[in-house]
DNA sequence: CTACTCGTCACCCGATTACTCACAAAAGAA
DNA sequence: TTCTTTTGTGAGTAATCGGGTGACGAGTAG
């Protein structure tokens, strides 16, 4: 467990730097002269630990992106731009770059995401789960229904749920605390709450999702018997789609045998 | 001049996935997927010319960051995220590193810029030129003079112009046609306009900047005589700060009596 | 003129990664 | 069953890239 957020300032900005496709020399050279704002190349290798010599190359490289300027004098001087502008180039970069990836991935993405009929697909960790079930959320037509362990109902899911509240679909959401509840009916008001369907708290169950009653997941903690829903990566998540899938079928034949029953005995 | 745009997909979206950090087998991969939606190792191979025995190893590496899942039956089948999850799982992850780095750079900048007094600082590009004109208007306190020909007068230059009028700084623009001057005045209510002190379009000029009189930026366009304003790295620039400053002093001399004199012969 | 610094180059070496091949286990066909 | 093909793992090679070092001429200062 490295203490990252103690961490020292210098080596998260080289970290990130270098994510961003610098060389380690150039990070770490830009690093220095960010906290010098100018000096020589000496300066630099003195703080930066980075080779005197080497650090004309690594000039070369930020003076490319535009991070540097030189003043040409004997000793050179090196000028680095202010964090503010820094970050904010990056930004703009990586923003770019998204958006090239969306527009090249959606184009040749085939038209119909073909619906499996056979077979359960599986995802490992929390965020990930989640990220798969907004996917599933967004695809949504008709209707959702979701059980949660509370702590994994984070805000991004919520938003999801509003999100096709809003698009007509019939929510139902499970297994969370009658305080929540009320929370939730503000952000998601057409959403029909019920109890738990299990006891259910206590078991390291996650979460249990079934939309259109054709796509299903559910998710298990996984940290030995104790699942911590702390560690993001103690999750684990099987997946089907398709009125045929065994997953759904069993899933489904549950969920309405109950949950017609609640409507019958409200 | 290799065709970007009329690119095939495939190309860009690799070169992306790439740039975020992905190998190239996992790139193409995870590209080869999104086309097929759903795959085995050895389909991938096909339409990606990845080795199929380093499928798997691409798989994990994919899996790993939540973009593609498992289907665990013989042959093993791959299902790749949307495009749409995809670039915004992406575009969170850099928004994250992003502000980390602004974070980290700002902790470590040095209270106080310093003000360097003597020589003269070189920018090349018309991007980096820019973004440095930026970040002087940012941190413009009383007043900006600048001059600048018509097709370097971007958007986000007016939006920094805009936002120093704001902060009450003094705001005077020359160089720019009749018609462009009804467009700034809308953005820019408070800004002074002043005819071009010299005959300035003919000339390999590019702009002239001052802000609170003691920094001062100047550019040409050094395409051979023909400076072309369309070419991205066309634009070289030179600046300066500080009252002693010789590049300082000479400019400020210049533009006070220029623009005097425009005071007194309104 | 001497001593030192500065900037460029050439080179080495270690790590990463693309790429190939061998092989055993599993699946399918005869 | 037995034979053949496919699948997944793992080892091993080649090449590229980037970090690290030292030589050296030119420029600078005392």
């Amino acid at each position: 467990m490295s203490n990252d957020s103690i961490d020292d300032p210098r080596a998260t900005a080289v970290e990130q730097l270098e994510a961003f496709g610098l060389s380690a020399y150039a990070a770490r050279t830009f690093v220095a002269l960010s906290s010098l704002g100018t000096g020589t190349a000496r300066d630099v290798s003195q703080v930066s630990e980075v080779p005197r010599t080497r650090v004309y190359d690594a000039i070369d490289e930020l003076q490319d992106r535009g991070l540097v300027d030189v003043l040409e004098s004997s000793p050179r001087e090196f000028w680095a731009i202010s964090a503010e502008t820094t970050s904010r180039s990056f930004e703009q970069e990586m923003q770019n770059r998204t958006n090239l990836l969306r527009d090249s991935l959606s184009e040749l993405e085939p038209v119909e995401r073909t619906v499996e009929q056979r077979g359960v697909w599986t995802v490992d960790g929390q965020r990930t789960i989640t990220d798969r079930v907004l996917e599933f959320f967004e695809e949504a037509a008709e209707g959702i229904v979701y059980m949660t362990v509370e702590d994994l109902l984070t805000d991004d899911l919520i938003d999801g749920l509003s999100d096709a509240a809003e698009r007509d679909v019939r929510i139902q959401l499970g297994g969370v605390s009658a305080d929540v509840q009320d929370r939730i009916q503000d952000d998601v008001p057409g959403a029909e709450m019920f109890e738990s369907l299990w006891l259910w708290s206590d078991t390291p169950a996650g979460r249990l999702m079934m939309v259109d009653g054709q796509k299903v997941l559910v998710s298990a903690l996984v940290n030995g018997d104790d699942g911590d829903p702390s560690d993001p990566r103690g999750e684990t998540a099987i997946w089907g789609a398709g009125e045929t899938n065994s997953l759904v079928v069993v899933l489904k034949a549950i969920f309405t045998w109950r949950l017609e029953r609640d409507d019958e005995v409200p």
